[in-house]
DNA sequence: CTGAAAGCGCTAACAT
DNA sequence: ATGTTAGCGCTTTCAG
């Protein structure tokens, strides 16, 4: 047999080198390698070059879970969310990761299933005790909220409960049902009689905040009040939610839970031959990236998602550590940003 | 001081339970309590639902990270990815996540900043042979994946390298440059003289799959080929992109990188008075969710992310576990969705 | 300044 | 069928 042996047996380490390795090589402690790692406590410039040297030369990275098994600085958060290609929970955890990875903080996300129950929240979680951020807009955020162990420390990005009186101090949301009203009056304002609503899915049993605003500003004004129609999330449950009504010349002004649903109810609306916004005004909510380039770009409220994910994080640092965290950031408040998709109603005198 | 001791002081466990508690209250080792749970090596019935019961009592829940740092069963995955809110890479996740959460995989996912260098890619890993699935469409992915230390099993899902002789067995990609390919000569073939393409960010220094399979219709047919434009990955890019030609009527047809630069393009395009599709002609990529309800809905090449996130973990899947790892599911092929957007050059006979 | 010892919660290998 | 013994790699004590 040729001796091949010393070019592939290259000496490769089987397992990564660990602490100890360092330490033997290093020849010091495996306690003064630590303290190298870490800055903590006081260790000889000379000492702390050699380990340096050594770290380098091993490829040595620290494990992160004996180190938190150890009870080392927490340092991470689990961001628990459910469907990250919505915008409005995309940007949230865009806002969240910033804040977080800015503060120093490693970041892992899970994703929700819609049918994950308690036990399986609790699954999700490396060890009891860690932190943990939430969004919770739909109902699988929801469910992950409410099961997640009492003693975790957490934060929240949520739709505001209604009628909640004392609000979780650690739960942060966007006033929707403000907003929600603020763009209904101008519907009304611009001489429609009345607006019709498109929801998406409640994150609750009770109304949704989005709904009620709409149906707060059109009470208010003394208007009749449709029964809401009931979407989903995309584009396509729009469409199929409002073809029923699109031919309605009576339907003048259509509010919608989200941007997508717009979508879906534009183009019902076109295909019922009705003008956007000549015959119809369309709302939408978000105002996510492709608003302003829709045919016809799309009126919609603008929501600082990402601002309320910053916050979020923000009220967790001060949790996990009151004394040096910095003060919460604050968020936008809604903003109702009018484009080309709607306009004075048919006949109106406006 | 009044007795409100035993009020407060319920019995609150300071720290959740341990495996040590479990057994103590049950009477029984330490070890017997881990192959209760671990359903290995044989326990009296008697015994087990003991142990049950005082696991339900205690609230009892594994510490994941002792178990990963006692060597337990691998059974997690970490998705490396940036920008989730990218619809290829949403999909490719979720494709990913549901195929894992299948084979009774937890799945975390990390985002990648896009300045991310080679350190922090491996500060993300929990432990060093971590399983690690990434998702390489853009440069933060391709970085990551080519830092990932060569001992941790992975999987990828990338843009397939131009001229990649010997293709690394664990990647999955889908066949860009044919659909581009295809698309072009379908443009062509409705009598545009040539095609324009507006390209997303590339993954690599070489040219995109996209942009090759473009430009070898082009050649093929021997038409003028003309300067890609660069856009990003938004509407907006594609709108500032665009809008420098958009007026010109030579360009009669413009194949877009993504479906979100088409929409930019085709606003561009209506701003400077051209009509689409009688005056200008415009096809996407991805078929996202939104691409069937513009206006005018999209003609788009349809890509099968979700399979490939799948097949990725198939492909993981066999590389942890050889013996019992299940086939790796196919995937579609790119498919050309032929919708309003796109129709007969002006002028042509077609 | 540095080292030694104990233990985080768990699993795998040996006992019995 | 169950218990005992080692670690996994790290961070806290506590001693020098």
């Amino acid at each position: 047999m040729e001796v091949t042996g010393h070019i592939s047996g290259e000496d490769v380490p089987r397992r990564s080198a660990s602490i100890w390795d360092v330490a033997r090589v290093a020849g010091v402690s495996q306690q003064t390698v630590s303290r190298v790692i870490n800055g903590k406590g006081r260790v000889s410039a000379e000492t702390r070059a050699k380990v340096l040297r050594v770290i380098e030369e091993l490829g040595y990275r620290p494990n992160k879970l004996a180190r938190m098994l150890a009870g080392g600085p927490v340092r991470s958060v689990t961001v628990l969310t459910s469907d990250t290609s919505l915008y409005g929970a995309a940007a949230t955890l865009r806002g969240m990761e910033e804040a977080a990875r800015t503060a120093g903080f490693s970041v892992g996300i899970s994703v929700l299933e819609p049918g994950s129950g308690q036990r399986d929240v609790a699954e999700r979680l490396n060890r009891p005790g860690e932190a943990v951020m939430v969004i919770a807009y739909d109902d699988a955020g929801v469910r992950a909220l409410a099961s997640l162990p009492p003693d975790v420390p957490m934060a929240a990005a949520v739709e505001r409960r209604p009628g909640a009186e004392a609000p979780d101090p650690w739960q942060v949301w966007l006033d929707d049902r403000a907003a929600a009203a603020h763009a209904t009056r101008y519907l009304l304002s611009l001489g429609h009689r009345t607006v019709h609503y498109v929801a998406i899915p409640s994150s609750t049993s009770d109304l949704p905040q989005r709904t009620q605003g709409w149906a707060d500003a059109l009470r208010a004004a003394g208007r009749p009040l449709p029964e809401p129609l009931h979407g989903g999330w995309s584009p396509r449950s729009g469409y199929l939610a409002v073809r029923p009504l699109a031919a309605d010349p009576s339907v003048t002004a259509i509010l919608c839970g989200n941007d997508d649903l717009a979508l879906g109810v534009m183009r019902a609306a076109r295909e019922a031959g009705r003008h956007i916004p000549g015959d119809l005004s369309v709302v939408g909510f978000d105002d996510s990236p492709p608003a302003a380039y829709l045919n016809p770009s799309l009126t919609t409220v603008r929501l600082d998602f990402e601002g309320l994910g910053r916050a979020c994080f923000g009220l967790l640092h001060r949790r996990l550590d009151p004394q040096n965290a910095p003060a919460v950031p604050a968020w936008s408040e809604p903003e109702l940003i009018v484009r080309e998709s709607s306009a004075p109603a048919p006949g109106s005198t406006f």
